[in-house]
RNA sequence: GGCCCCGUGGUCAAGCGGUUAAGACAUCACCCUUUCACGGUGGUAACACGGGUUCGAUUCCCGUCGGGGUCACCA
C-alpha cells in the first residue's frame, strides 16, 4: 500500500511536516543537571492530595536543579472539563506557593499549553506515522471491540487489539477509501511492532531498572474526535516541550512500555520517569485504597484550606511523606525554606503510604507554635475572611485583644501547642469573649456541676464569693498566686499541694483545687492556658460578672 | 483471570549480608507542675509465611499469601 497516499486520505487538512514544529520550538538552553518537569492535570478544577504531592515534587526537582517547571492542561477528553477549572487549579497551587515558570496562564515559548489547542501538532506527527507505515485507521465499532474482548476472555488470551484481532490492520487502501466516503468514523491505531514474548528494560528513578513485557496492543493514538488520548499527547508534548523528567502516579507504570514504543516510533528521546505510589486510606473492610475524591474529604486540597491548616504545615507534612528524613531536617531548621532541604526522588518509597491526619495535626501544631502572635493572627484572619465572616469581623474589631490572647505562653522557650488548624481557633478561645461566654451561658452548657462535682459545694460557693476580695489586677503572677494560697488557707484548703498530699485528711483540698474552681467559673473548663494571663486580659469587670454568674447557676440547682 | 508493583511496630519509616533492628506520630507510665499543654525519662509494639544461597539472612534468589495497579476512543 502507498502509505503517503493513505496519509493524505486520512489527514488532508495537515500540510505541515514534523520539521516545522521541531523548528518552531527551539531547543531549551539547559545546563548540565537542569531538569524540566511539568504538572499536567485535567481541567476538573479539583486538586487531589496526590496531585499536590506530585506537583510539589515537580516543583522541587525543577527549582533545585535551576530548571523549569510548567503547567500543561490535559483536556483531550472534553467530558472531564469543568468551567473555570483551570483557574481553580492554578489558584489552589498558588495558595501552596507552587508557581510555574511557564504554562497555561503563565505564558512561555512552548505553547499552547492546552492540549485541545494542539490538534494540528498531534495530527502532524500522526500523519507522519501513517506515512512510515506505523499507524493505520481502524473502523471497529464499540460493539466490535466488545465482542473481541468477550472472545479473548473466553479463550484466556491477552485482551486487546493485537494479532489476528487487529482486523483493520489488513484493510486495503480501497476499503479504507470506501469507508471514509461512506462517512464512517475512524480512530488511528499505532501498529505495534512487538509480539507476545518480547520484553523491554525500563528504568524508573524510584523503582530502578525492571524488565517487563512489551505492550502488544495496537493502541489508539488519535480518537474519533480528532484528538489523541494521553499516550500520543504525552509523547508529542513532552518531546516538543522538552520535558526531561516525568513525575506521575504509578497507575501509569504499566503503560510505560506502550509510551516508550511511541517515543521510539516517533524518533524522540524519552524523558526520565519517576512513578510515585498513591496516598492511601484504609476502607471499611480494612483494605487500603487510594484516597478517593468521592469518599474522602481530605483527598481534596480544599479540605485543608477550609479547615484552616496552614499551607506551610501541609507542605511540611507532604514533605515528610515524600522524603522521610525531612522531619529531622525540619527539626534542625525550623524556619528554613523547603528549597534548602536536600530533596531527592531517590529517597522516595516505592510503596504507598497512608494519609495520617494525626501526623498532620502534630506537624501543624509544631508549625503554629513556632509562629509569632502576629503571624498566627494574620493567618487566622485571612482564613476567617474566606470561611467565617462573623469571626473575621471579630478579628478586625478586636485585633489587639486577639494578639494578646495569642500571646499567652507563646514567647517562651517551649510555646504551647494548642492550635492545629484555624477552624478551631474560636472554639479554643471562646471563653475570652463575654458576649459568647456570658451571652450563651457556657457555664450551664458545659455543665459546671459536673466539672466541679469533685469539690465540696460549700467550699466552691465560698471560693466564688470570696475571690473578688483576693484579686487585684496589678499583682504580678507570684503575688497573684500567693493570694490564691491565702484564700485556700482561709477556707480550710492546703496552701501547698505537697502539704495536702502528706496529710490529706487535714484539708478539704489544696491551692490547685481552688484555682481549678476559679478556672472553671471563669472559663467553663478545667483545662486552659495560664489562668493569670487570662484573668488579666478579661479584666476585673468581666471576672466579677463571671463569678456572679457561676454562683447563680450553681444556686439554681 | 493475565501481567506489573509493593510487603520492617497501629501509622510514616531508617536499614542495602553480622545492628541491643534507628527516629517521628499515636499509645501507656512516671517526673515537672495551680489545670491542661509544653518539656523530660522510660515502657508496650515490627522484619507476612515457607523454602533455598551463605559460617551467618530483615537484607540476595524462588515460591506462597496479602494488598495495590493495569488490561478504554479516561487521564
Amino acid at each position: 500500500m502507498d502509505n503517503n497516499k493513505l496519509a493524505e486520505l486520512l489527514f488532508p487538512e495537515i500540510d505541515k511536516l514534523p520539521s516545522f514544529w521541531e523548528q518552531k520550538y527551539q531547543k531549551r538552553n539547559l545546563s548540565q543537571g537542569e531538569e524540566v518537569t511539568r504538572y499536567a492535570p485535567s481541567p476538573t478544577g479539583f486538586v487531589h492530595f496526590g496531585a499536590l504531592f506530585a506537583s510539589l515534587a515537580d516543583f522541587l526537582v525543577a527549582k533545585k536543579s535551576k530548571g523549569v517547571v510548567f503547567l500543561r492542561i490535559e483536556d483531550t477528553d472534553k467530558k472531564r472539563e469543568v468551567l473555570g477549572g483551570v483557574q481553580e487549579i492554578v489558584n489552589t497551587l498558588k495558595s501552596f506557593n507552587i508557581n510555574f515558570d511557564e504554562g497555561e496562564s503563565f505564558g512561555g515559548e512552548y505553547g499552547p499549553y492546552i492540549q485541545s489547542e494542539r490538534e494540528e501538532i498531534y495530527k502532524t506527527y500522526a500523519k507522519e506515522l501513517v506515512k512510515k507505515g506505523k499507524a493505520y485507521p481502524c473502523f471497529c465499532s464499540e460493539s466490535d471491540l466488545e465482542h473481541m474482548r468477550e472472545k479473548q476472555e473466553k479463550n484466556k488470551e491477552n485482551i486487546g487489539y493485537h494479532g489476528e484481532y487487529a482486523v483493520c490492520r489488513n484493510l486495503s487502501y480501497e476499503q479504507i477509501e470506501q469507508k471514509i466516503k461512506n462517512g464512517e468514523k475512524f480512530v488511528l491505531r499505532f501498529k505495534c511492532p512487538y509480539n507476545e514474548n518480547d520484553k523491554v528494560e525500563i528504568n524508573d528513578i524510584i523503582r530502578g531498572k525492571r524488565v517487563v513485557p512489551q505492550n502488544i496492543n495496537d493502541v489508539v493514538i488519535i480518537k474519533s474526535n480528532g484528538l489523541p488520548p494521553y499516550n500520543l499527547a504525552h509523547a508529542v508534548d513532552d518531546h516538543l516541550m522538552q520535558t526531561t523528567l516525568v513525575i506521575r502516579g504509578d497507575e501509569w507504570f504499566s503503560s510505560l512500555s506502550e509510551h516508550l514504543q511511541l517515543f521510539e516510533a516517533l524518533g524522540f528521546t524519552p524523558p526520565k520517569y519517576a512513578h510515585i505510589s498513591p496516598i492511601q486510606k484504609v476502607d471499611e473492610n480494612g483494605n487500603r485504597r487510594k484516597l478517593s475524591k468521592r469518599k474522602d474529604p481530605e483527598a481534596d486540597m480544599n479540605f485543608f484550606a477550609e479547615n484552616g491548616y496552614p499551607v506551610g504545615a501541609v507542605k511540611d507534612y507532604i514533605l515528610t511523606l515524600l522524603n522521610s528524613d525531612f522531619e529531622q531536617w525540619r527539626a534542625q531548621n525550623p524556619k528554613e525554606d523547603i528549597l534548602n532541604f536536600d530533596f531527592s526522588l531517590k529517597k522516595m518509597s516505592a510503596s504507598g503510604s497512608l494519609f495520617d491526619i494525626k501526623k498532620l495535626t502534630d506537624i501543624s501544631k509544631n508549625y503554629i507554635s513556632g509562629l509569632t502572635n502576629i503571624e498566627v493572627y494574620d493567618l487566622a484572619k485571612s482564613w476567617a475572611e474566606k470561611y467565617d465572616k462573623q469571626l473575621y469581623k471579630n478579628f478586625v474589631d478586636n485585633k489587639n485583644y486577639w494578639l494578646d490572647i495569642l500571646n499567652i505562653d507563646r514567647n517562651i522557650p517551649k510555646p504551647r501547642k494548642d492550635l492545629s488548624h484555624f477552624k478551631e481557633i474560636f472554639e479554643t478561645y471562646n471563653y475570652m469573649f463575654d458576649e459568647e461566654f456570658i451571652g450563651k451561658n457556657i457555664l450551664k452548657e458545659n455543665n459546671i456541676f459536673e466539672l466541679l462535682s469533685a469539690y465540696d459545694k460549700e467550699a466552691v460557693l465560698k471560693v466564688l464569693q470570696e475571690y473578688p476580695k483576693f484579686y487585684d489586677e496589678c499583682d504580678e503572677q507570684s503575688v497573684w498566686f500567693d493570694k490564691i494560697k491565702d484564700l485556700s488557707e482561709k477556707i480550710g484548703f492546703a496552701r501547698e499541694v505537697k502539704e495536702f498530699k502528706q496529710n490529706p485528711e487535714k484539708f478539704k483540698g489544696h491551692c490547685g483545687d481552688v484555682s481549678t474552681i476559679i478556672r472553671v467559673a471563669i472559663t467553663g473548663r478545667t483545662q486552659t492556658p495560664n489562668l493569670y494571663e487570662i484573668l488579666k486580659l478579661l479584666g476585673k469587670d468581666s471576672i466579677s460578672k463571671r463569678l456572679k454568674l457561676a454562683l447563680e447557676v450553681l444556686n439554681s440547682k
